[in-house]
DNA sequence: GTTAACGTTTACGTAAACGTCAATGTGGGT
DNA sequence: ACCCACATTGACGTTTACGTAAACGTTAAC
């Protein structure tokens, strides 16, 4: 129910108190994403994240994790930066004006459109391929050889 | 059987057979697939299309455009021209060999599992879009406004 | 015979998304 | 005080996927 990036989640309050409260250092998170440090820094300077400071060093939240989250998961999508930022910001703006929320209906639907598109696209592939998995696991069995096995 | 793009339809013999004979230019797949003659002689030069010559112009066949087609469908899902060129030689190769089939058997299921990686994404971010949706719809109704309408 | 529409190669330019130094700062152990 | 791991900000380099311009050939129309 409770999303997590751009649909924010209303805090939960039974679990997790205490990962809600995390903070992450930079290289933490790039671990945990496998992304480089220099990456996560770009996005900064992209405007894709802004994490507190402490002086010099980054502090990222766990809102700021799940940003990032996003984000990456946008870029497996193919989506470009920009792109991201566009959604990212559609939630961060002011939600309480009836022609922000009209717009954001609309833009939401649209990126829906979209993403079904290539839903479409993805399924097609996908049948694709296992079609030719079907026909060659076929042709091998009949030579005799079993499709699986190293 | 014989395949056009990787896994080609079976030859359709009673409609269209003047179709899989029709040839094309450059400008007509272009015009077809919006894309320029520029990029589609890109991707010559990468050694994803080989048109015949008649001369120096390119003609291409049924199958050549149902390459492209599918070059322009693994574009779309994210898919670099490089991996693009990797899955189609694949089909290309000598597919009699044992060790052939066996590779071409196991780089199918890999690529299915890459696939449906991203229909997961996909259906993550396709949820999510869903649930503001909902609300925002839901927040416009209650505050008496329709939701619809330009 | 020249204009137009289309084609060709060669070559340089560009935007996106980082990688890769280099120089410097910072906090914690010993 | 010293070292080490980790952080920071530039600045420049790199790869991918074409765009763009130059300079030219071919065919059809007028």
């Amino acid at each position: 129910m409770s999303a997590a990036a751009p649909p924010a989640a209303s805090a939960a309050k039974s679990p997790a108190i205490r990962d809600s409260q995390r903070i992450y250092s930079i290289a933490e998170l790039a671990r945990e994403f496998a992304v480089t440090s220099r990456t996560i820094r770009f996005y900064e300077d992209e405007g894709l994240i802004k994490p507190r400071r402490q002086g010099l060093q980054r502090l990222y939240s766990a809102g700021d994790r799940a940003r990032l989250s996003w984000i990456l998961r946008g870029k497996r999508l193919g989506f470009t930066l920009a792109e991201i930022k566009e959604l990212l910001d559609l939630y961060n703006v002011d939600r309480t004006g009836l022609q922000q929320m009209r717009e954001l209906l609309r833009r939401s639907r649209l990126h829906i459109e979209e993403l079904e598109r290539r839903k479409a696209d993805l399924d097609a592939q996908i049948g694709e391929f296992k079609d030719v998995e079907m026909h060659v696991a076929a042709e091998l069995r009949q030579r005799g050889v079993d499709p699986e096995g190293d």
